[in-house]
DNA sequence: AAATTTAATACAACCGATTTCATATTTTTA
DNA sequence: TAAAAATATGAAATCGGTTGTATTAAATTT
């Protein structure tokens, strides 16, 4: 409830003009060293707190930059973040945070709001029934940089951040095929999706290398979360003759997975080998360990949110809007569920 | 690039004056129905945006609400947040999240940009090593609300939302004895935080009322990360003779002891039964299922953000000042890593 | 119909920092 | 030492809403 310090308190205490205090503050090269210090010091004295709103009114400029995710409970998108939130603050920048909840409604609500809030920078992995990106244009027409990470939208103009999914699919069915597997299921999401559309290519195109058929009753698409496995599995049952390897887009839904095959009293990974994707916590608890892709989501919220803010700063002009892809290395990690020769 | 409509520019359009505009764009009940109507049409046909940081800069008001958790990926903070975002998102709120990392240095620093960001209020979860709280000073000098959550401080004038953790702990300790149990561990975090704290009292209450005796010994203390449970698997070995009852703190690390006490083959829950905490994903997932304490996260975000805001919007005065502990049901939820007798 | 009350709108100051342009001061150069 | 250049500071307009007070228009009462 005290009256707050302002730059004209400042000036008026020091017999210099607000003009000074705010350059001073600034680290305006325009004023004299010995006045810097003068005014620093009565301002830290004074307890000044610059009012952010007064400056943004005026600078047109918030650093605030949003953030929006499917989810804010998966280990994968919460190491992005932390990614993210480490780059920002070090820089300045503060995070807004929302989450679509893979609602396409509540993604387009929570665009309006960023927008409302004037960010100067959004990024965004999409909900998994966007299909239009068209809630983006206001950004887009007023010029604030908008970039993609991990569900990345498929438009000239956007650009994204990514891992390879089709290559990591493809080593991930490769592995198994390796492991002697000749009839690999594969669980997939919603196809919509770069990220899974990407992956189905993978593992066609390591089928293929292989020789083996491609088959559309061994593709079944499932929304990963942790119940799924129990229907998954029954599809696998019905499967004549069973499957001897399964690769899965998700650690979570491998696990869960898992657990409703050795139900059934399927051996892991002697009867049907497992491959999962994302390295979560949970494929190193999980009995027997789950093999799976590793993916850099503290750098791809590193390197996101580092390229955001290279453009607002003007550094690296039209990097942004040249490049339109960033792809981030991932690597297999080979664990039990699928380890089935010694030799490896 | 193009220019921003502002209302003034509506107010000449429609020849009233920029006072009207703003009043009826506020809804404010002293402007004819009429009236609102015509500007509603206007703003929406002309495209008009209004400026947070000129109402924010007038009215003091951010209509932003910063909340500090330990790490975002925990399933349950992230459920707490998601129930925030809910209700803060209906009122109108904006979510500023920062994570501490269980750093104290971290927490003030994140503290420090709230206050420089000027939520309107704040919900915080303290970190691990957090004792003093002198860091909320500037808050509670400003008279900015400071709720906690979950991790609550031991301060007269705060409020905190939290479950009975003692309770809880009570009852999973009793439901081991119950089972059977004559020598339970329990597997806690720093007792700095309230909620370990608490929880090893439930766990000591539990025992004395069965006349089961209390051993210093039988309480292990960990970070409770999802590779912590080898190093506690390794002192419950070397425990003679064996315990034959577990209560750990976390779900994860609930999940890690039970993989590693399976390498060490004792079979749960016939040698040893266990008892998690949270809930999480992955008490669902392993075998056997965990026995846990199910936290009401997203309640307990709606219930903190509600109060939060009802505060702010003056519509209950004093219940925040006056209430210093809001406290939510949780229960024991059964399953077989504890379940023994059938009659269950 | 005049007087009084109430409803609707307008004026103008204000929030606090930023920034353009002008001015004062100091330093360098001729 | 005067003139030119460089440096440091200041005055005032500006960003775009909000709000207390004044004013006008409409409704009600006498």
């Amino acid at each position: 409830m005290e009256k707050e310090i302002t730059i004209y308190d400042i000036a008026k205490d020091l017999g210099v003009s607000p003009t000074t205090v705010s350059r001073a503050l600034n680290n305006h090269p325009a004023v004299k060293e010995k006045t810097k210090m003068r005014i620093f010091e009565a301002a830290l004295k004074m307890g000044y707190q610059s009012n952010v709103f007064a400056a943004n009114l005026r600078s047109k400029k918030t650093h605030n930059i949003g953030v929006i995710v499917p989810r804010l409970n998966s280990s994968f998108q919460s190491s992005v973040i932390a990614g993210m939130e480490k780059v920002a603050t070090d820089a300045g920048f503060n995070l807004i945070i929302s989450q679509s909840l893979e609602s396409y409604d509540k993604e387009i609500a929570n665009v309006h709001t960023m927008f409302n809030s004037r960010v100067d920078g959004l990024l965004v992995s999409l909900a998994a029934n966007t299909e239009k990106i068209d809630h983006f244009k206001p950004f887009m027409k007023k010029g604030t940089p908008v970039l993609f990470f991990d569900r990345i939208a498929e438009c000239e103009d956007c650009t994204g951040v990514t891992i390879d999914n089709i290559q990591a699919a493809y080593k991930a069915t490769n592995h198994l095929i390796e492991q002697g597997c000749k009839k690999i299921v594969h669980v997939l999401g919603n196809i919509k999706i770069n990220v899974y559309a990407d992956r189905l290519k993978g593992y066609k195109y390591a089928l293929l290398d292989k020789g083996l058929a491609f088959e559309d009753a061994l593709v079944i698409y499932s929304d990963l979360n942790e119940e799924a496995g129990e229907a998954i599995v029954k599809k696998i049952m019905a499967l004549k003759p069973l499957p001897d390897g399964l690769f899965v887009s998700n650690d979570a839904c491998a696990a869960s997975c898992i657990r409703h095959l050795k139900l059934e009293g399927i051996k892991i990974p002697e009867d049907i080998a497992v491959v999962g994707f994302n390295n979560d916590v949970i494929s190193r608890l999980i009995e027997p360990n789950i093999t799976t892709v590793n993916y850099p989501g503290f750098e791809m919220g590193e390197v996101a949110m580092k390229n955001l803010i290279n453009h607002l700063e003007g550094q690296t002009i039209g990097i942004l809007t040249n490049t339109n892809k960033i792809t981030l290395r991932s690597e297999l990690i080979i664990r039990d569920s699928s380890k089935r020769k010694k030799e490896q």
